[in-house]
DNA sequence: CTAACACTGAAGTCGATGCTTCACTAATTC
DNA sequence: GAATTAGTGAAGCATCGACTTCAGTGTTAG
């Protein structure tokens, strides 16, 4: 994918993790798979609410959803937990090269 | 910390890192520190939002700051990347618990 | 001493967004 | 086949949040 394309997945993914709720989501179907309306019941919104915020969820690849009769069942994706990984990591690389340098010079007997 | 401290923090760094402008602050850091008006040349936003930003990551753990003079400094901070990676960890591994015990459950040779 | 500089604080604008209600469709159950 | 269940779509509302302007404060340079 193209750095435009990811860049947008990376918007995709930390706008939809910013919201509590559906980081609430995750975490639930992280334990384990359920309806529309399992997730709604414990976070006290409506059925609405809750399939809006897995649109959301859906469109950053942290979520994967598939309708079996009336009832849509909702499972957890890694591909966006993989991009929040990639993130992080990038971060810290570039973080941890720069102190490197920094060493370096500090170390330096002369100059 | 406590269970409900940890969650602020967590609330606190992922909606810092749910904006693109303070994502582009905390890229901008990780390569090298910068003052306020430094960070704010590039981002093409006035002093005072980008000072506003700053407030929101210092708070969320991701930024340190430090004010000689009339110029602030301002560093990245790895607290908040910390919090970040301990909570996809903990998905990654409930999860991983989770399809382990459906493949003991799809191993069992009877029942 | 004065001018430019780097930033701060208060206050307001305006669009984004999280949530609701209401009306509806489609699938089950009795 | 009537009633219940599970979810969808459109529309509206109210709050939040990113950004600006403007009016300052303290700091450094000429």
């Amino acid at each position: 994918m193209n750095v435009a394309g990811s860049q947008a997945q990376v918007d995709r993914v930390f706008h939809a993790l910013g919201d509590p709720t559906r980081r609430a989501i995750v975490e639930q179907l992280s334990e384990a798979p359920r309806s529309v309306s399992g997730l709604a019941g414990p976070l006290r919104i409506t059925l609405t609410a809750v399939a809006q915020h897995l649109q959301i969820l859906e469109d950053a690849g942290l979520v994967r959803t598939e309708k079996t009769g009336r009832v849509r069942t909702c499972r957890m994706e890694t591909a966006g937990l993989a991009v929040l990984e990639q993130w992080v990591g990038q971060r810290r690389t570039t973080l941890e090269r720069r102190l490197d340098r920094l060493g370096d010079f500090l170390a330096e007997p002369d100059q």
